[in-house]
DNA sequence: TATATTTGACCACGA
DNA sequence: TTCGTGGTCAAATAT
C-alpha cells in the first residue's frame, strides 16, 4: 500500500473546492447554499468550510482504450489494480456488536427436494446463457472469462457451493469461483439484489481491511430510509467468511416473485421495486419463508436434540448436503475437519466424524473441500466444550449449541476465553448454505484482540 | 437515461 | 497530538 502510494504518479491532482456554506449543514442546505452564494471572494464570516472534497479524476482502464492524452499518461503510470487486495489471509475478528441478524428459515424435506430441482434447473438454464432483460443483471457476469469458468464449473458446484452461500451475492461469488484463478471472484461480488436474508442490498463501499486478503464489502438495505447495513467479509477461497449486520429493518421483507403456472418464476416480476431478477435463489429464500408453519414443532424437537438425547428425523436430502459440506478448515490452531453433521441425528456417525476431525483430515475428501481461515462452525453432535482459535489468535470456547428457529443447522455459541472478557459470538449458517457462516458478535473484548488472548486466558477445562 | 458498482478520498474514533 | 484503521461518501464508470 505504501509502495503503491509511493509509486503512484500524480496524473491529475484533485482540485479542492471550498464551499462557502456554514459547516455541517444538511446536504440540502449545502446545496441550497451553493446555489445561493456568490463566488469565492465573499465576505470572511461565511467562509466556514462545510466540506472540501477534491474531485477524483479517473481514467478508463480497458484492454483497448481509446488513448486520450490523459489516458496515455495514466497508462505510463504504475497502476493499482482494484483486485490487488489479494495476498493476506482472511482473518476475521471483530469488535462489532451486531444489533440485528435475520434468521434463516427452515425448509421442509419436500421443499428442499423441489427447490433443489428448481434451482438446479433454473441455474443450469439461465446461468450459462446471457441473461435476458428480466434476469439478473450483474455487471460482471458478462465477463467472458468468468462466464466460461462459471459454465465449466457449474455442474459440480450447483448442489454444493452454489447453494452454500449466504446470500445471492455470495452465490455469485461461488458460482464464479474458479479454482484456477481465484482472483476472478474479486469483482464478482455484488449486484443490488435480494439476498438470502430476504432483503435487498446495495453495495456502497468496499475496503481492503487490514489482515484480510479480500476486501470487505459494505451494503445498505435498499429500502428507503431503512438504516440496516451489513458488511461482508470473505475467506481465503472467496466464500463468505462473515456477515455482520447492523441495525434493524424498519420494513417487511420485500415480496418475492410470484410463480407462474409452470411453477417457475414469472419473468421480471417486481416486488418492491428493488428486486429485479428471477434468480432461483430468491425463490429458495422466498419459499423458505413460506414454510414456517411447522417450525415450532420442529424447533422443540431440535432443541432437545441439542442436549444430545433426542435425534431429529433427518432429511436425506439435507443429509446429502450435509455430507458434501465436509471440509477442512484452517484455523490458526491447525487444520481441522469440519463435517456438518450438526446435531441432526447423526449420532451413529458422530463418533466417526469427530474422530475424523481430530485426525486433522477428512479421509474421504468428499465433495467440497476448502481451506478457510475463518471461524469455523464445528458442529458437534453434543454440546461439549470446544476451543477454537480465530485468525487473529483469539481463543473462543464453545459453550453451547442450539438449533434456532428456522435454521436446519445448529448455532454454536462461543465465549472469548480471555479473563473476564465479555466478548461472545455465535456462528451459524443458513439452511441452504452449508459453506457460509454468519458470525455474530456480542460484547467487546476487554483485551487487545490484535494480540489475541493467548496471554489473557482464563483457566480452561479442556 | 437510469441505476448499480467501483474506488479514491474524507472523516471519526481509538490507541 | 499523531497515527492507523474502519466506515462512509460521492464522482466516475459500467451496464
Amino acid at each position: 500500500m505504501d509502495n503503491k502510494a509511493a509509486e503512484r504518479v500524480v496524473v491529475a491532482r484533485p482540485v479542492a473546492s471550498r464551499p462557502t456554506c456554514s459547516s455541517f449543514k444538511s446536504f440540502s442546505d449545502i446545496l441550497a447554499c451553493a446555489f445561493n452564494t456568490s463566488p469565492p471572494n465573499m465576505s470572511s464570516e461565511t467562509t466556514k468550510v462545510a466540506a472540501i472534497r477534491p474531485k477524483t479524476v479517473r481514467f478508463k482502464l480497458k484492454d483497448n482504450p481509446a488513448p486520450s492524452p490523459m489516458a496515455k499518461i495514466s497508462e505510463t503510470a504504475p497502476r493499482t489494480i482494484s483486485c490487488s487486495s489479494s495476498d493476506n489471509l482472511a482473518i476475521s475478528d471483530s469488535k462489532t456488536t451486531v444489533l440485528f441478524k435475520p434468521l434463516a428459515k427452515h425448509v421442509s424435506k419436500q421443499t428442499v427436494s423441489q427447490l433443489s430441482h428448481i434451482g438446479n434447473t433454473n441455474l443450469q438454464n439461465c446461468l450459462p446463457h446471457p441473461p435476458d432483460k428480466d434476469s439478473i443483471q450483474c455487471p460482471n457476469q458478462g465477463k467472458d472469462n468468468v462466464q466460461s469458468a462459471l459454465t465449466s464449473n457449474l455442474p459440480q458446484n450447483i448442489t454444493s457451493t452454489v447453494e452454500n452461500s449466504q446470500s445471492i451475492e455470495s452465490s455469485r461469488v461461488t458460482l464464479n469461483y474458479s479454482k484456477e484463478d481465484p482472483t476472478l471472484l474479486h469483482s464478482q461480488v455484488s449486484c443490488a439484489q435480494p439476498s438470502y436474508d430476504g432483503y435487498n442490498w446495495r453495495k456502497y463501499g468496499q475496503k481492503k481491511v487490514k489482515g484480510s486478503k479480500y476486501p470487505r464489502s459494505y451494503y445498505k438495505c435498499t429500502h428507503p430510509s431503512c438504516p440496516v447495513k451489513k458488511k461482508v467479509e470473505r475467506s481465503l477461497d472467496g466464500k463468505i467468511a462473515e456477515i455482520v449486520y447492523k441495525g434493524e429493518h424498519d420494513h417487511p421483507k420485500p415480496q418475492p416473485l410470484k410463480l407462474n403456472s409452470s411453477g417457475t418464476p414469472g419473468e421480471g416480476s417486481i416486488s418492491d421495486g428493488t428486486v429485479r431478477d428471477t434468480n432461483p435463489k430468491l425463490w429458495l429464500y422466498y419459499l423458505n419463508g413460506q414454510i414456517e408453519g411447522s417450525e415450532s414443532q420442529l424447533e422443540n424437537h431440535i432443541e432437545k436434540t441439542c442436549q444430545g438425547t433426542v435425534t431429529l428425523p433427518f432429511d436425506p436430502v439435507v443429509v446429502r448436503e450435509v455430507h458434501t459440506g465436509c471440509r477442512i478448515s484452517d484455523n490458526s490452531c491447525g487444520l481441522s475437519v469440519e463435517c456438518e453433521e450438526g446435531s441432526k441425528g447423526l449420532e451413529s456417525t458422530g463418533d466417526k466424524l469427530r474422530s475424523k476431525r481430530r485426525g486433522g483430515k477428512n479421509p474421504t475428501n468428499e465433495a467440497d473441500i476448502s481451506i478457510e481461515g475463518v471461524y469455523e462452525h464445528h458442529a458437534m453432535a453434543r454440546c461439549s466444550a470446544d476451543i477454537e482459535i480465530s485468525g487473529k489468535g483469539i481463543r473462543w470456547r464453545k459453550y453451547g449449541q442450539k438449533v434456532v428457529k428456522g435454521n436446519l443447522y445448529p448455532r454454536s455459541y462461543y465465549r472469548c476465553t480471555g479473563l473476564k472478557c465479555k466478548a461472545r459470538k455465535y456462528v451459524e449458517r443458513a439452511s441452504e448454505v452449508p459453506d457460509s457462516f454468519i458470525t455474530t458478535y456480542e460484547g467487546k473484548h476487554n483485551h487487545d484482540i490484535s494480540l489475541g488472548n493467548a496471554n489473557h486466558v482464563a483457566p480452561q477445562m479442556e
